[in-house]
DNA sequence: AAGGGAATTCAACGAGCGTAGAATTCAACA
DNA sequence: TGTTGAATTCTACGCTCGTTGAATTCCCTT
């Protein structure tokens, strides 16, 4: 419809041959990952999302696999941002109630919002985005999370920190894949306030 | 390899025009939407897996859409089964604890297996079998679920019941699709012995 | 003004998909 | 045995996909 205003760019300080074509590629293919998985999301379509030819897709990523790779690349750092809410607790909630409450703000903040849909969505789709998933889980989640778990038991940690995990998993594929009534519509602080003191027992309580 | 055995059959005591490729189709329909989702199972390979031509499944069920309907529809009925269950509970064990033992029990059984996880992974593929999913969840486990939870307050009822959905799809996702470690390994009694507790509380206990 | 390299488009190939209809085999029955 | 209807296969259409290489446009540098 709307012709894509092309050469709409200006002086946006650029570095020379940069013409926003590929940051643009780089955002529709977030949202296209997001919304339809890995092997759903098009490369025509994430071309068009972008008001730009197939071709030049290819041309700046080489192939989908690495045009995946490159959607999903800056974003996934967020491991620090786990480490510090893990640590930036305030003293009204408990450990779990704020980390349920700090990953749905990021999840749902514009920064993150596109990048995890598409990760979620791609890694319930294709093997390799759920080995990239399972990875940054152990990396990202299992490690700091193992941190806080009680216990000097390194095993039993780990044990804690994949239940975690699965409890995490749980709640983002309801709310965000399957969209569940209920949970989709709930509050984060209604749903930290339900699901934290789950969380707490698995990072300090007592599993079988 | 194996030259799939044509004409294997014999007095199997089938109705007059039956074959038995019908249910060989189903089987291998089956099998194929667990392992690759809706979008990734294809006609041709369900046929090749049942060693028949891919027009043969045409003919038959018309639609990949109406084989996947045909391939999911007898096993679903386990809302009898969730029923059951919860009526069953031997008393050394909490409510909560026999149902993840339960249901872990029925998801690797030989009759739900392919289904289930069929089910699961389509479900997080494609929009129709995400209804399909979501309705299923509505009726058959929310349901029921709904009838223990605690209280007379519908509304609460409901959002108790999503939130064992919660928790029981992350399970399933973790154990089924992305395989974490942990809880890949961990016997159903390990799973059943800590997650229980959880979903106890999300029954009868004290939710923010 | 000219050159050159990056950005971008064009047109097309080859493969796999779901689906369709005609043709063929098969098995039961008159 | 000949017929009939179901089971099964053959062939192919139309579509979309990822990918490719050549052609073209753009824009900075000299």
């Amino acid at each position: 419809m709307t012709p894509p205003a092309r050469n709409a760019r200006s002086r946006t300080g650029r570095r020379s041959g940069d013409s926003g074509s590929k940051a643009a590629i780089l955002e529709a293919a977030r949202a296209q990952f997001a919304d339809y998985g890995y092997d759903g999301a098009t490369i025509r379509a994430i071309a068009a999302a972008a008001g730009v030819d197939p071709a030049l897709v290819h041309h700046f990523y080489g192939s989908k696999e690495r045009l995946f790779a490159a959607s999903m690349e800056l974003p996934i750092v967020p491991s620090e941002a786990i480490t510090a809410a893990l640590a930036r607790r305030e003293p009204g909630s408990s450990l779990g109630t704020h980390m349920v409450r700090s990953a749905l703000a990021l999840w749902e903040g514009a920064d993150m919002r596109d990048s995890f849909q598409a990760m979620l969505r791609s890694a319930l789709t294709s093997e390799q985005a759920a080995t990239t998933l399972r990875d940054f889980l152990t990396d990202a989640i299992l490690a700091p999370v193992s941190r806080v778990a009680a216990g000097p038991d390194p095993d039993g940690a780990s044990f804690r920190a994949s239940l975690v995990a699965v409890h995490m998993l749980g709640l983002a594929v309801s709310r965000y894949v399957l969209r569940i009534g209920p949970v989709a519509q709930a509050s984060q602080d209604e749903l930290a306030a339900a699901i934290g003191p789950a969380i707490d027992r698995y990072l300090t309580g007592d599993i079988g």
